[in-house]
DNA sequence: TTTTTTGTTGATTGACGAGTCAATAAACGT
DNA sequence: ACGTTTATTGACTCGTCAATCAACAAAAAA
């Protein structure tokens, strides 16, 4: 009894069940069938609404960056100072609905992904090129412009190593202890300034 | 016309061939068949040597954490004092034999095997002990047991995230800038100690 | 009402890849 | 000389999976 209008809904499905399995599987190496299974579909109807396996994984992809974004431009929008809006950056990246299990699972095999596929490679600067404008802006005001600038690139690192480690614990993520280690990171690097 | 002793020969092959493979292809989908010509032999005497994949990865996970550790024992082996044994460790780490492209994207790819291999999981488990027991050796010295567990845990998982970048970035591996993000890192908390 | 558009699937195809096997050949021990 | 161990491979089996197709169902348009 075809709907109409499904097209928007089935691929929600699709991206999101497309998250779930590759954080599941903690791999990318999940059939287009396990997906369309989680879904609700058959894999024919994956591949009529996808045209192919790669348009699923760069649409979670995308999914999942842009559900990022949206969250950092909410908490950056009520933050007023520097320090505020860098407390806002980090409670962002390890909110609940970001660092999740799955949602860091998939986070690494995007990077993986972005290593051969030159689409999910742009995705991914896109990414850390607004992220690292971010922390430079929040960052200006105490610090010089080249100091700033290793400091972001400092702080990104850091960010992608926590999440990291947290994809490979197999206990439940706690964003709390991972914000204090890149807080702790920058109050260290802002206080101190020049290094070596 | 069979020599005989090739047992050694061969795996040390295979294992290299399957760490320049996986580091090239930027993914663990690497097939037997292109180890296997890469290593200048047939795929059957891949599975004869090996008897499967899974046996070849963590074969060559295994020599790769080989390597580092010996490099870092090695280095630590004629420092004296904390810092000269802290730099050792980085010294090590973005090394020129370490911090190479292959070697990296290798890396990478065997934090998303340990997601799936409990063995490589494992693995993973002893370098991460090891690196921590060092890099807490060394700060002892200047910051109490608690802080030295928490800085030497976000230097463990910066090291992890320049990784995660270099094997982003396409160009060549610059080991002396990434030392210099780690560095800091480490002078600035050591400096300061307490944060927030 | 007919036609077209949208939704949906079971079955099929075609490719590829891991692992196995039987066979060959050289060295070694006796 | 002869059996045994080690090295080596081409050919094969078996399973899996992405992608396609043909067909059917229902709503919308004509």
């Amino acid at each position: 009894m075809p709907k109409l209008g499904m097209e928007p809904i089935r691929k929600a499905a699709l991206v999101s069940a497309t998250i779930v399995e590759i954080g599941r599987k903690g791999s990318l190496d999940v059939t287009v069938g396990q997906i369309a299974r989680r879904a609700g579909m058959s894999t024919a109807l994956a591949h009529h609404y996808f045209g192919g396996k790669e348009a699923m994984f760069l649409a979670a992809m995308r999914h999942t960056l842009t559900v990022y974004g949206a969250e950092v431009r909410g908490a950056l929008g009520v933050a007023q100072g520097p320090e505020a809006r860098l407390e806002a950056i980090l409670l962002a990246s390890f909110s609940a609905t970001n660092f999740r299990r799955e949602v860091v699972g998939a986070w690494l095999n995007f990077y993986v992904l972005a290593q051969t596929q030159p689409a999910a490679r742009r995705l991914l600067a896109v990414y850390q090129g607004r992220l690292r404008s971010n922390l430079v802006h929040c960052l200006c005001g105490t610090l010089g412009r080249a100091e700033a600038l290793r400091v972001a690139e400092g702080a990104g690192a850091l960010i992608d190593g926590v999440y990291l480690r947290q994809a490979l614990t197999g206990g439940a993520p706690d964003g709390a202890a991972a914000a204090v280690v890149v807080r702790a990171y920058l109050a260290a690097q802002c206080g101190r300034g020049r290094a070596s």
